[in-house]
DNA sequence: GCCAACGTTGGC
DNA sequence: GCCAACGTTGGC
């Protein structure tokens, strides 16, 4: 039970036909977004940066969950949903950031442990983030699990992310409002230095 | 298919 | 609390 959510939606009055529309625009599958999603080399693993406000979940809580894992659920937005669905294997890491925080900082490490799944939350109608538009057969929204691998050394909080002309590319910089994004492997070892540069 | 209105995220 | 960015919705 991650992040935040966005507000439950409405149910269209019209019953959506059996096959869903060819997606419309996927502006994340050309330019910065495709590297995210292309074949892998054998053995590659990938990062990304997934982000929940520690006052709903934080990284604390992941670490203390049963074997220190969850399900990443209730993410309602297309771009994440397709990085949960189809840019995230097993054994990837994720960076851990809390938003909405003081600081809003990254600040632990997590392991994708199970990939792309439906979210039950979408399909039921007494949770806050039903989807009525979506439907168990060609389901709209789906969550990974991911495991706490380790907190970090030291936060690594945003100004010092923005700050840094590595760093300066960073999705989480550049599309602000997304929930779960990549990380490039220099970005992802520019904050782990940075994380264990001080003191 | 355009585009204005609206809703959400999340920094500040 | 404000507002920028941007996705979604719905009128036409």
């Amino acid at each position: 039970m991650p992040a935040k959510k966005s507000a439950p939606k409405q149910a269209p009055a019209k019953k959506a036909p059996a096959k869903k529309a060819a997606p419309k625009s996927m502006p994340y599958e050309k330019g910065a977004w495709a590297a995210a999603f292309s074949a892998r080399a054998p053995g590659e693993k990938r990062y990304w940066l997934i982000k929940s406000e520690p006052d709903v979940f934080s990284f604390d809580d992941l670490m203390a969950a049963p074997k220190q894992t969850t399900c990443w659920d209730s993410v309602r937005n297309s771009s994440a949903r397709n990085f949960l669905r189809d840019g995230m294997k097993k054994g990837d890491l994720a960076f851990y950031y809390h938003s909405n925080a003081d600081p809003s900082a990254i600040v632990g490490i997590c392991e994708v442990v199970r990939e792309g799944y439906p979210d039950p939350t979408a399909l039921d109608p007494a949770h806050d983030y039903y989807d009525a538009a979506s439907n168990a057969d060609t389901p709209t929204w789906f969550m990974v699990d991911v495991k706490a691998v380790k907190k970090l050394t030291s936060p690594v909080a945003l100004p010092e992310i923005k700050n840094s002309a590595a760093l300066s590319e960073m999705a989480l910089v550049k599309v602000g409002r997304l929930s779960v994004v990549p990380v490039q492997p220099n970005e992802w070892e520019t904050v782990i230095a940075m994380s264990e540069g001080r003191s």
